[in-house]
DNA sequence: CCTACCGATCGGTAGG
DNA sequence: CCTACCGATCGGTAGG
């Protein structure tokens, strides 16, 4: 019995979802259509599932919650501040690419969350990036990064980046997410020119 | 009379929408919701307007001209590949700063145009980007830009950068568009580390 | 997991 | 720009 294997029938209900909201929209995405992709009536999609909006808050927070760790592993590590900004972007392309679908519907979709989950996830949102931009500020405070940079500028420029890359990644190309996020990390470190 | 000044009717309807859309995604906006912005009945809207779609559609291809026209002004210029992707991106940040609003819809909800709109739109935008992805390989012909950069890469990292900047821009801010672009520039072609 | 069904809301039309 | 309205579809429940 693999896990990957074993998934239980309310897991197969998310990620049916997953693919749907992110072809269509979360809005757009009706019940039936989840329904008939899994061959059932829409109304048996209750006895997994609360709402429709249970299944969309499973995928952010889950998403989120991966996140966290990943950033929190790199933030222990006793290295310079280059080397942790390029672990935590390295660590973030491959937490997207456990899982594109739900990445890309965390990234798209999360805004049609209703409160308090909308509240809670923004606030999960700021605390990660504004610990990505502790980390630029600690390599412009020991001098590996430019003095004079736009801390608020090159963070979003970060993070733009970091979450399209679920819009335009093949799985199916033999350029593994490490090395994405390794060139990634190159390249907003030391930029294009030579 | 200043242009700005003398809305017809039909282009209130559609700023109203635009915004409307930003908020709350396409699908979830309905023409009730848009008309009581308005301060009309829905039926009302359709006098204006033919249905709901011709609004998307027009915000999708009135953005999409501006982009290409800001593009083949710069495309005609007589500067280095840096300097063209430099006035490329300085170009196009201006024309979302015109409209963020707009810019954002373009951005979000293109994906909501029927056939063959969105066919049409999808081919525009492969078009632009394929031309700043030419810019780019002049860049690495000329010895401007490193040649072992991943061009694929290098150009969704630049279009994720600049489509998320209405995301995150605060016009009150007193930092210029411009400037936006001329740091966004900067920070892709020369990077953070100094 | 199904049948049968609910009230609410959708985009849009007819006719003025 | 309004009143009056349409058929379609929505998320979800009751009861088995």
């Amino acid at each position: 019995m693999e896990p990957t294997a074993t998934l239980s029938r309310k897991e197969q209900v998310i990620r049916s979802a997953a693919q749907l909201f992110r072809e269509k929209g979360y809005a757009a995405s009706s019940m039936r259509d989840l329904a008939q992709k899994l061959g059932i009536e829409a109304a048996s999609l209750y006895s997994h599932i609360k709402s429709k909006e249970e299944i969309l808050q499973s995928l952010c927070f889950d998403m989120a919650t991966e996140f966290r760790k990943s950033l929190q592993e790199v933030e222990s590590k006793n290295v310079s501040a280059s080397e942790k900004l390029k672990l935590g972007i390295i660590g973030h392309i491959q937490v997207m690419a456990k899982d594109l679908v739900a990445s890309a519907v965390f990234m798209n979709e999360h805004r049609h969350l209703s409160q308090p989950f909308l509240r809670d996830f923004l606030l999960l949102r700021i605390n990660y990036i504004n610990r990505f931009k502790d980390i630029i500020e600690q390599g412009i405070a020991s001098g590996e990064f430019k003095e004079n940079v736009d801390k608020k500028l090159a963070v979003m420029t970060l993070f733009s980046s970091l979450n399209w890359m679920p819009m335009w990644y093949d799985p199916q190309s033999n350029i593994m997410p490490a090395d994405i996020g390794r060139q990634l990390a190159d390249m907003l470190i030391m930029g294009l020119k030579r």
